[in-house]
DNA sequence: GACCGGTTACTATGTCCATAGTAGTCTTCC
DNA sequence: GGAAGACTACTATGGACATAGTAACCGGTC
């Protein structure tokens, strides 16, 4: 039984990012890694609150034997991003999945790489079928 | 000058959505739109406020010679589309295309006559460079 | 020319979210 | 075993957003 996601909002999703990278961490861990990499500067104790939501809502185990608490993704991160990418699929292009990939096509966000390995993927799609 | 594109809210959003569809039309017209399309029951007011605020936001033009006013589209559908396809991919998939391109492929999302495109847009593209 | 239905302008409410402060607790080191 | 610093729990605040209510206005109809 594939349990539903929860709902995880912007700034959770950013510390999942950063968790699924990592693997666990602290909150310390997490707060560095963010400053790193955003070079914001938020409180230790907001990421507090966001990891302990996350745990509430079942996205993170909490270590508690381990002072100070570790913190762990209990979800699949391929999993979550497919949840978003299903819902951004439907919310703005109604679903249409091809639309999509053309889009990303004229806009260059393809880069010759990417399409080769989707031309790989297709091929071996079709020896398949 | 490519003007910026302007913040657009989920439920703005839909409004958007529809108007794109219709060309243009009055709040009701759209309320009537929005309940047949979602089974929802928004107040006019609601529909209203929505509208004005697109229109603030330089996202529809107003026309106000027309009573009931007509609202039309001030943002091409594909700028507002790829405005927010560009955000999604940064946020959730790192900038990373091709993965996003894959993920699709692998959650079925992509028909066979997506993939047609895809290849044939492939195709074109090499025998361009 | 007064009324009625639809329309518009202005304002309000509740919720969610991001951020963070305060105070209490635990650890560790001297 | 007491003090200092780190960590956690609980609570608060401000803003954005979705929704909608109220009252004023306007145009047509009797």
């Amino acid at each position: 039984m594939a349990r539903s996601i929860p709902h995880i909002t912007e700034a959770e999703f950013r510390l999942m990012k950063v968790l699924w990278r990592l693997g666990a961490g602290t909150v310390r861990d997490v707060k560095t890694e963010i400053e790193k990499e955003a070079g914001e500067n938020p409180a230790y104790t907001t990421i507090m609150t966001l990891l302990n939501q996350l745990a509430e809502k079942g996205a993170l185990k909490v270590d508690r034997a381990r002072q100070p608490y570790v913190y762990r993704p209990a979800l699949r991160r391929e999993s979550v991003l497919g949840e978003r990418l299903t819902q951004f699929l439907q919310t703005v292009f109604d679903g249409q999945a091809g639309e999509l990939v053309l889009r990303l096509a004229e806009q260059a966000d393809l880069s010759s790489d990417d399409i080769k390995r989707i031309e790989a993927w297709i091929e071996h799609r079709e020896r398949q079928s």
